[in-house]
RNA sequence: GCCGCGUUGGUCAAGGGGUUAAGACGCAUCCCUUUCACGGAUGAAUCACGGGUUCGAUUCCCGUACGCGGUACCA
């Protein structure tokens, strides 16, 4: 048990988008498994028909190729433990189930939906407002537990629906230590008798996660909190399977919380307040639901990678910044931390404004061109780039290159008189007519030329330079923005700088 | 209700019996820059509460409060 090969898993179900925490646990599971030279599995778990979404799973696998994050075994590349879809491992199951029967750790369960209902709505009260199938209850149902063996028999026979039941003891105590958050204990009593295989053969995740994860060799199981209530189940079914001595290491990941107020950060969340949730662009296919993705939004991987990564780890120095190689070598899951942290996406786009600053201007031109074909612009990568170059640090998001540069692409169609018109005057006037005639001339259009030729008329006017840089800056940019001014001009060219001097002076004289 | 897990500035968080309780994001002011941003400096802002234990608790223990999660033939 010791010394066995490391092998984790990442197990989603197919329901819907790849939500940031979902990434999140598959981050920190492709970090563990990298660290200890361990082996990373995608298992996905789709034993819920009813709940199978299409293209989920490809976008699950999209969503992990983008993140630089694949799986070694899974559905897409095979393994030595295939299938690595449940729904294709459904025969497996009943066995087991069948085996637990056998053993007395599980029963037969007849109940039908409705009289399932009816057991809930009798016994619900303002004390208890959730009856579970538990030790209690059991004993009035129509289980093999109760039932004459005969009835049982005769009931299997005739091939009535049922479920197979896990028999949770009625009063002992069980702990396991998780890798997280140390020793945790539970009381079976309080826990139900839950379902393990459904009606329709299908295991239910707590039979299957157990089933497979034995199969699989699995080591160490990282999943979010919110199983932790269903751990003890998880743990009578390793020893009730005769596994125990196999359990993997258990670790319950703090959840993500939403930025106001409590609670487990969803999809709604990102909607109201404007920002991503899903990893990738999603569109729900039933619903036609259509959600924003963070790569479509601008951030890029290893940004949103490195944000994930601190949201609930850190290596306990300052360091904020990590390459994924650092974080494998770096990541320990004593390290988590214990309590949920709500999402900050002012923090996210500090991230993700450090990498850009970082990255290469060809790559981030080429990120940048599909929104400028929505545009309607048509632009060399390579003048992209020189752009990306020059407004890239004022950038949170790839497509706000567009917001600081999009005068480089097209001339402004609105200008901010504002700040010029109160000082505007004929003195300044003449400068830019006098000035772009002197332009005109230049044959070398360099930054130092332009911005020298700007610097000698100005003087020898005797208007100071400053008051006329602001006027300049708006002619070509339409606003108060932008890189330094003699940079624009130099990139815009002669022609198009002294056309748009000529037009702007036209729209101050009105 | 019951069970479980949590609780250090607005947010992410380090720390762990004696500290001026790090750092980052955000915010504010200033410097740089006659745009904005970057950069630099400064500042406001924190140990949920009550009992123990102790010479001394933010740190250990016990309660309480609050939050979250679970309580499905969903995962």
């Amino acid at each position: 048990m010791e010394h066995q090969k490391v092998r984790v898993r990442f197990a989603p179900s197919p329901t819907g988008g790849l939500h940031l925490g979902g990434v999140r646990t598959v981050l920190f599971n492709y970090l563990f498994a990298r660290k200890h030279k361990g082996d990373f599995v995608l298992r996905i778990e789709d034993t819920d028909q009813t709940r199978y979404v299409e293209g989920a799973e490809e976008y699950i696998l999209e969503c992990l190729r983008w993140c630089g994050l694949n799986a070694d075994e899974g559905p897409h590349v095979g393994g030595p433990y295939a299938p690595y879809r449940q729904s294709e491992r459904k025969e497996l199951y009943r066995q087991y189930a069948e085996q637990l029967v056998k053993d007395g750790y599980a029963y037969y369960a007849f109940d039908t939906p409705e009289e399932l209902d009816e057991m809930r709505t009798r016994l619900k009260t303002e004390e208890n407002p959730s009856p579970q199938y538990n030790h209690i209850v059991r004993a009035h149902m129509r289980n093999s537990l109760r039932l004459l063996p005969e009835e049982t028999a005769a009931l299997l026979a005739t091939g009535t629906p049922h479920v197979i039941r896990i028999k949770m003891p009625a009063n002992e105590e069980i702990s396991f230590t998780d890798m997280i958050r140390g020793d945790v204990q539970f009381n079976t009593g309080t826990v139900d008798d839950k379902v393990l295989l459904k009606a329709d053969g299908m295991p239910t995740y707590h039979l299957a996660v157990v089933v497979d994860d034995y199969l699989m060799k699995i080591s160490h199981a990282f999943r979010g909190e919110e199983w932790l209530p269903s751990a003890p189940v998880h743990i009578m079914l390793w020893r009730y399977l005769g596994w125990q001595n196999h359990m993997p290491q258990w670790a319950h990941l703090p959840l993500i919380l939403r930025p106001d107020g409590n609670g487990k950060l969803s999809k709604r969340d990102g909607d109201r307040l404007g920002f991503p949730v899903y990893a990738m662009n999603w569109k729900d296919p039933r619903t036609g639901d259509f959600t924003k993705g963070f790569r479509e939004m601008g951030y890029l991987p290893e940004a949103f990678v490195n944000m994930l990564a601190m949201l609930g780890w850190n290596d306990g120095t300052e360091q904020e910044l990590f390459t994924i190689e650092e974080l494998i070598e770096k990541f320990s899951m004593e390290r988590v931390h214990h309590a949920g942290a709500k999402f900050n996406i002012e923090k996210a786009n500090w991230f993700n404004h450090q990498y850009i600053v970082k990255a290469d201007n060809q790559r981030l031109a080429q990120l940048f061109m599909p929104v400028l074909k929505e545009k309607g612009v048509q632009a060399s990568e390579e003048y992209v780039a020189t752009i990306v170059g020059m407004v890239k640090e004022r950038c949170n998001l790839v497509n706000e290159i567009w917001d600081h540069g999009f005068f480089f692409f097209q001339q402004p169609e609105n200008y901010d008189l504002s700040p010029v018109k109160p000082k505007w005057n004929a003195d300044k006037r003449q400068f830019f007519l006098d000035w772009a005639s002197v332009l005109e001339t230049l044959s070398d259009f360099s930054l130092h030329s332009v911005e020298e030729s700007f610097k000698q008329l100005a003087t020898s006017m005797n208007i100071k330079v400053g008051e006329l840089q602001l006027p300049f800056r708006i002619m070509l940019c339409g606003g108060k923005f932008g890189p330094p001014v003699f940079n624009i001009a130099e990139t815009l060219g002669k022609h198009e700088t002294i056309a748009r001097i000529m037009k702007a002076l036209t729209l101050l004289d009105a």
